[in-house]
DNA sequence: ACCCAGGCCATCT
DNA sequence: AGATGGCCTGGG
């Protein structure tokens, strides 16, 4: 099915370090697995045709690509003053925040700390891989010894994602889902392995609690050199994190 | 060689 | 409470 989307740019989603598994085809295209299910999609300008039929359409990916969300009303809520939110939003202009499965994404930001995002999508592909490329299940990934877990390349985390699939059983997934955003950034910081900018990722990239704003080394520096008294978090509640990504994606590609 | 990469834990003051 | 060192590994 074919559509037209604004405020939506597909590479720029992709090299925005919050997803970790699409698949570029070529051409600007991109083969996404999610719940589940294998979309690919490509893109020519705001025209975009999806390999999926309405009702899928509706049922899964409308909401894994946040469309319900007008990310031009967010973005005229910046201020007109700050030169550098400004020009970060420009560049990022077709960024969103995804919707994705909380088990993958507390998975993928656990191999995410102290690394970058090159070397957490190869860590990944290759825990995927082990089960026929699709993302491993918390019964899965218990079921892997430290030494299988190491020899894929994740290090120290490995006990982490141990711990991570007793903790965060299918049931725990699903009631983080309702809590608000102070308990289930309490809950999630709970498991051995997650810290606060763990799981304040989770909280953003798969919780959709846009208020949720991760501090890693990038917007730390960011913070230093263009906000020395702090982000404004109180002006922009509940949507400093999805400034955050434009922040941080306009670092990364300088 | 050295340092750092989207941190977190344990161990101190 | 806050600061410091160690940790797996790969790339610059």
């Amino acid at each position: 099915m074919k559509l037209i989307l604004r405020d939506f740019d597909l590479g720029q989603i992709e090299r925005s370090g919050q997803c970790f598994r699409w698949q570029p085809m070529g051409g600007g295209g991109y083969g996404i697995p999610a719940f589940g299910r294998f979309l690919t999609v490509s893109q020519t300008g705001d025209e975009f045709e999806f390999s999926c039929g309405e009702e899928e359409f509706r049922e899964i990916w409308f909401d894994y690509f946040d469309l319900g969300t007008d990310y031009g009303k967010i973005k005229v809520r910046a201020a007109k003053r700050d030169k550098y939110l400004q020009a970060a939003i420009a560049h990022g202009a077709g960024l969103r925040i995804l919707r994705q499965d909380v088990w993958e994404t507390i998975v993928t930001f656990i191999l995410s700390q102290n690394s970058n995002i090159p070397r957490i999508r190869k860590n990944v592909a290759d825990l995927c891989a082990l089960f026929g490329g699709a993302f491993p299940t918390q019964a899965q990934l218990a079921s892997l010894g430290e030494q299988t877990l190491r020899s894929l390349g994740v290090g120290y985390r490995a006990p982490y994602l141990t711990a991570a699939a007793a903790y965060f059983a299918p049931e725990v997934c699903e009631a983080l889902r309702s809590m608000p955003y102070a308990e289930a950034h309490a809950y999630l910081c709970g498991c051995k392995g997650v810290g606060v900018k763990v799981a304040d990722c989770v909280c953003l990239f798969a919780l959709h609690h846009t208020g949720a704003f991760p501090v890693d080394t990038h917007v730390k520096s960011i913070l230093a050199q263009h906000y020395p008294d702090g982000f404004p978090l109180q002006k922009y509640k509940n949507c400093a994190g999805i400034l955050q990504q434009y922040l941080f994606f306009y670092d990364i590609m300088k």
